[in-house]
DNA sequence: AAAGCCACTTACTAAGTAGTAAGTATTTCC
DNA sequence: GGAAATACTTACTACTTAGTAAGTGGCTTT
């Protein structure tokens, strides 16, 4: 109904993403956050009262955004390589930006994590594996894919290529990521 | 001669490579590094003025680590196929000690890095590719190895399979690492 | 119209951060 | 034996960090 006044949690996980995928999680502060928002730290405080909260919020994000992916590629005449492609493009659009995957940035200092937010990274990459590997099983079954791996190892080499991918092209540059894209469409092609 | 003292120097590019691979660049301090080897703060400050210096020295010995493997690996009667194993291994070893690669590691980081740090990283990761296309190379070349891509772009994969693949490790388990590495192996035997 | 909640701000703190200047003990060189 | 270099320690500074307690203004509910 009426004009619904920007949503400051929703933007404190926005930007907080955005940090996380250029800077790394322990390169971004509060002040950060505060001061591109034009609001106080008290205020990023007042929505998650620790880090550890903003990023479990994050990733709780994220796997919603996901579970909404997964429903959109179940609609029907969507092919296996177009949902393949879908989930390739969204690692291109991180390329294009330079950000690289949240995944694999928090990775790097996951020792520094509380359980809690540990689970939840467990519990997002479980899901996306499983949502490939559906996407590579259902491939192979109709004949549209071919490959010599499970569809779970199969995907696990995907996944591994594409995060890596986008890490290695902050440092050579976007030639080789687009390289493994080419090669990922390849292996699987019938 | 005499019996060689400890040396301090070494011993925090030693303890900084490790901090960095366990918990991440940005996540630790000098306090870690002074408290663990009992010395000040300052005492590390003295070997590496600012901690930009400290990573420009732990890329650097991992540079020269590599190109002493370089000449290792060039050794008359070392098949391609154990050169592979020689790489792989080397992250095997990583994901054992629940440490991940150094590249992938600063990679979330990347961009809270100098110009002079970038260089030295993307220096070391060209070394690597190097050598990896030069062993798939040589093995296609003598009938040992056969994959369909270029050996630069296999290199690529492998690679990518690795460093995202002990990333993973963390999270899900070394099953999906092992399954990783069996795959690699698999994908380029004749 | 009073009470209460929501989304903040004000104002602060304790701890940790990288970094430095000056001093000291030990060895090396001439 | 004196000078200089090496490898530190002592003692500190300026700054940033996450985090908090108390207050405020507006909106809603009763």
């Amino acid at each position: 109904m009426t004009v619904r006044p920007t949503d400051t949690k929703e933007e404190i996980l926005r930007l907080g993403t955005e940090l996380i995928q250029v800077y790394g999680y322990n390169a971004f502060s509060y002040a950060d956050i505060s001061k591109e928002l034009d609001i106080k730290n008290a205020a990023v405080h007042y929505h998650f009262p620790g880090k550890e909260d903003l990023l479990a919020g994050i990733i709780d994000q994220y796997i919603q955004r996901y579970k909404e992916l997964g429903e959109k590629i179940n609609a029907p005449g969507i092919t296996a390589k177009q949902k393949l492609d879908v989930f390739i493009s969204r690692y291109t659009d991180l390329c294009e930006q330079n950000k690289i995957c949240i995944i694999g940035s928090v990775c790097s200092d996951y020792n520094t994590m509380p359980e809690s937010v540990k689970a939840k990274l467990g519990e997002l990459i479980e899901m996306v594996l499983g949502m490939v590997e559906k996407v590579l099983q259902q491939g192979k079954k109709n004949g549209e894919l071919d490959f010599p791996e499970t569809a779970r190892v199969k995907s696990l080499l995907i996944m591994t290529n594409l995060a890596a991918g986008v890490q290695l092209a902050r440092i050579t540059g976007k030639k080789d990521y687009m390289a493994i894209c080419k090669s990922i469409i390849d292996q699987v092609s019938t």
